[in-house]
DNA sequence: TTTACTGTACCGTCTGGACGGTATTGTCAA
DNA sequence: TTGACAATACCGTCCAGACGGTACAGTAAA
């Protein structure tokens, strides 16, 4: 399978993230991207064959990066063995607090195409599935869904609407209700 | 303040709105919406002399549309007098339903510069300190104003993540929370 | 005459992507 | 062991097209 020196491509895809963050998702041409990865744009152009593949390469490594620690967590054998709904909140949060946004690039990506989200959405809506699946109280999964999918939001967009203790408020009604619904 | 034809800058804007949203958020160039509005190019840059002042029109527009309803719905001189909270929510679930998403231009702003989106993010500050003000119990506050934002992010990212029954059930619950929260 | 445009021509810049070339590393037969 | 070849991993250049914006001449109604 060839994974002899797998950092470049990394490089490349840290180096989208981070421009897409730093300078705004307008700045995301493949010049940009490879200057900041320390690679040329040839070199890019290598590994990612069009601008499409980089868009769907950002989505595939946040997707995959996220379900391994879901994995992780809820996995017994690994140790945790985490219920799924506590979770998911917590590294929904955890995710929230990041300074570096990991979802920056989606605006890139959406201003290049709207499609290149699907796969992100169809995430979404598996894992809701899962939660749906997994917690008697519909009611209750929806609201935490949707606060947690509010602030993701809220920090996409780079806004602050509330304080450290209202946060911390938010937090713990979260974390209370992903208990709360479960046996 | 020359509200003499304002056609044209209407149709101007609406041109922009539903381009955003039909062939996505990069397609927003200044001749594109200009052949959409059925005016030239020369006319665009009459009304809004560059891409920058177009993004504000588009932000002006919005955040002007919303506060006016806003205002309708909760002034007792104007027949209703409904309460802020329940309008509030009332107002941002129609919005929601829109087959038109009237914010789809957001990311074409976003794209453009983040900072476009400043006036929207101090509007929504506002928005939640009266909110907050306006009922005491601040964590039923947060969660219904979060969940808005969840479903209103939902809809931007073109993601249908719940059923028609899950989605009144939402809405019950937020009606619910909101007039719960008053005397 | 002023206001509100239309229409066209044009400029400078940026961008995605194609392309040819190159250095390094791996493979394998003789 | 070595020489021939090939695959990998890039580099640097070039180009057609799109875009924002400018300039300007014309027009038709109020």
């Amino acid at each position: 399978m060839a994974k002899k020196r797998p950092s470049s491509k990394h490089k490349i895809l840290a180096a989208a993230v981070e421009l897409a963050h730093d300078s705004g998702p307008g700045s995301l041409s493949l010049e940009a991207v490879a200057k900041r990865a320390g690679v040329s744009k040839g070199g890019l152009l290598y590994h990612f064959p069009s601008k499409a593949k980089l868009m769907q390469g950002l989505v595939e490594e946040y997707l995959r990066n996220f379900e391994v620690a879901l994995e992780a967590a809820t996995n017994p054998a690994e140790g945790k063995g985490e219920d799924l709904m506590r979770a998911y909140v917590r590294l929904s949060l955890i995710a929230c607090d990041e300074t570096h946004p990991p979802a920056a690039w989606i605006f890139s990506a959406m201003a290049e195409d709207p499609d290149f989200l699907y796969p992100l959405n169809e995430f979404r809506r598996k894992l809701l599935d899962r939660l749906k699946a997994h917690t008697p109280d519909l009611a209750n999964v929806l609201t935490v869904f949707f606060v947690i999918e509010g602030l993701h939001s809220m920090k996409l967009f780079g806004a602050n609407l509330v304080s450290d203790d209202e946060r911390k408020l938010i937090d713990k009604n979260l974390l209370a209700m992903a208990q709360g619904s479960n046996p």
